[in-house]
RNA sequence: GUCCCCAUCGUCUAGUCUGGCCUAGGACGCUGGCCUUUCAAGCCGGCAACACGGGUUCAAAUCCCGUUGGGGACACCA
């Protein structure tokens, strides 16, 4: 085990999105490939937007795309006395001070500066007062610099330089008690012993304040460095609006989670022209030096293709488990349950060419599943007419005559059919998978028949050929 | 408004640090074709970018400055 420590702090105010597993990935990534130690800690400061609901559905989405944490998860509100300690110490060193001001004076103040033009930062007016034993309601403010400057060895921005003088005292703690987002970072990084503080660069101009409450409380400054953010395709930050956000929903719409790991990782990363990856290959070849200083826009087509990619070449046996919920949703789970996983990894080799989510794949599974053809409009009435019945029923018998049901005997009875009718192979082909599967579009027709076994072909073939006659 | 970050095809990116090998490579998407029992997959081809303006240099996508554009931050949110 390295010294490597890094962490995720997601505050639970909603649920896990895209740009937060992202984050939560690089640091994975760094931990994992470095033997270090990925944290997991809820910034639940904020009471009156963190949920119970919020936390279940980021440790939810955590598990399901398979970022696993060594320590934690940490709540900071089963922190509080450490905050406290910690601020008190700050009020003892003469580095933080009370503020009587209000919430709505500080409002209106704020409103007023901007107005003019100006900043709007807090203006300081309590640091002189050295109130010590406020009597109402009153917040403690961190004594910020107001010389010099900060300047940050950023890991992917390189060196940021911050004049101190755009810094304010920051509120440490609330007048309710909870300590602010500045100072609870601080003290749980410092205090979890994290060497790497990577995060999204919306934090960036954050740090210049972090980093003198690192100092005044006299603990070791850890390494930054800041993640472009993800964009939605009109380069505003991913919201709502661009559609789901959520990692479950991905989940929920047939998506790999090493497949959205690989995308994810794919946007502000690169590894030459590598464009799929596995889960271990990632570990083994992430880089913050390879990491993209600009934002990236998330690209939904992308990410399909990506998940096709790994629904294609990823272990059959894995996609098949990962399948069967969506045969259930598709409703014929109760059919699935009955199946081998022999024969379900058959199925999944069938049809994984044509798939690009498992949604997808469950839907094409279905005439494999169901008892009863369902005819897609206009198959039969194109496919399954008289002119046919003569060959499909000459191949209803040569199969019923075979001795083993397999592709290479199924072929060789087809093509002799084939010949005695003097047929092209699409000629026959098509009507015959409308007859097995009600369906235009499915995988070679012999694959189709060893998913099916005898019974169900022979039958369905019969169907198809009273079907056909009808039609006359 | 102030501060910070960023800037290669529509999008993700290689190349930038360590100028020449770049008439800028790959991928998604779009598109033409091949293969073919359908649909896919696969294969081959096409369209498509160094934001702009100044420098520095024999030479700049690569270094410097400016402009423009985009993003972020400026809460008793995180």
């Amino acid at each position: 085990m390295s010294d490597v420590r890094v962490r995720f702090a997601p505050s639970p105010t909603g649920y896990l999105h895209v740009g937060g597993v992202r984050t939560a990935l690089f640091n994975w990534l760094l931990a994992r490939q470095q033997k270090g130690t990925f944290i997991l800690r809820i910034e639940d400061t904020d009471q009156s937007r963190s949920t119970e609901e919020a936390i279940d559905a980021i440790l939810e989405g955590m598990r399901w795309v398979g970022l696993d944490w060594d320590e934690g998860p940490f709540r900071q509100t089963e922190r509080m006395d450490l905050y406290r300690q910690h601020a008190m110490t700050l009020l003892d060193h003469k580095q933080a001070y009370w503020c009587v001001c209000t919430a709505e004076e500080l409002e209106a103040r704020r409103k007023e500066a901007q107005a003019k033009g100006l900043s709007p930062t807090y203006d300081g007016r309590c640091r002189a007062r050295g109130i010590m034993n406020p009597t109402g309601d009153a917040a403690l403010r961190f004594k910020a610099p107001q010389e010099g400057q900060t300047v940050i060895e950023d890991l992917i921005k390189g060196e940021v330089t911050f004049d101190n003088s755009v810094l304010d005292d920051l509120i440490i703690l609330r007048s309710n008690g909870y300590p602010t987002y500045n100072f609870s970072v601080v003290v749980d990084d410092a205090l979890m012993g994290i060497t790497h503080v990577i995060r999204g660069d919306d934090h960036l101009t954050n740090t210049p304040r972090q980093i003198p409450m690192f100092r005044a409380l006299g603990y070791p400054v850890p390494r930054f460095g800041h993640l472009p953010m993800i964009m939605g395709a009109d380069k505003a930050r991913l919201s709502k609006r661009h559609g789901a956000t959520s990692i479950l929903a991905y989940r929920d719409m047939g998506y790999l989670p090493e497949a959205m790991l690989n995308y994810l990782a794919r946007l502000g990363w690169s590894h030459g022209d590598e464009e799929i990856f596995t889960v271990p290959d990632l570990i083994k070849k992430f880089s913050l030096d390879q990491v993209q200083k600009s934002s990236a826009v998330f690209n939904p087509d992308k990410l399909l293709w990506v998940n096709a990619q790994h629904i294609q070449h990823g272990d059959p046996k894995r996609v098949s488990r990962l399948l069967r919920p969506f045969l259930d949703q598709a409703g014929v789970g109760t059919t699935a349950k009955a199946l081998s996983d022999d024969w379900m990894v058959k199925l999944v080799l069938a049809l994984r060419e044509r798939a690009k989510t498992l949604a997808d794949m469950a839907a094409a599974a279905a005439p494999y599943l169901a008892e009863e053809v369902t005819f897609e409009p206009g198959a039969a009435e194109k496919f399954l007419t008289p002119a046919i019945v003569t060959a499909l029923t000459k191949l209803a018998d040569r199969f019923a005559a075979l001795s083993e049901f397999s592709h290479a005997s199924l072929e060789q009875a087809f093509k002799h059919v084939l010949d005695e009718e003097g047929l092209k192979m699409g000629q026959l082909a098509q009507p015959v998978r409308v007859a097995l599967t009600g369906r235009t579009a499915t995988p070679g027709l012999f694959e189709v028949m060893e998913l099916l076994g005898r019974e169900r072909t022979l039958a369905r073939l019969r169907q198809g050929i009273e079907r056909a006659k009808a039609a006359g």
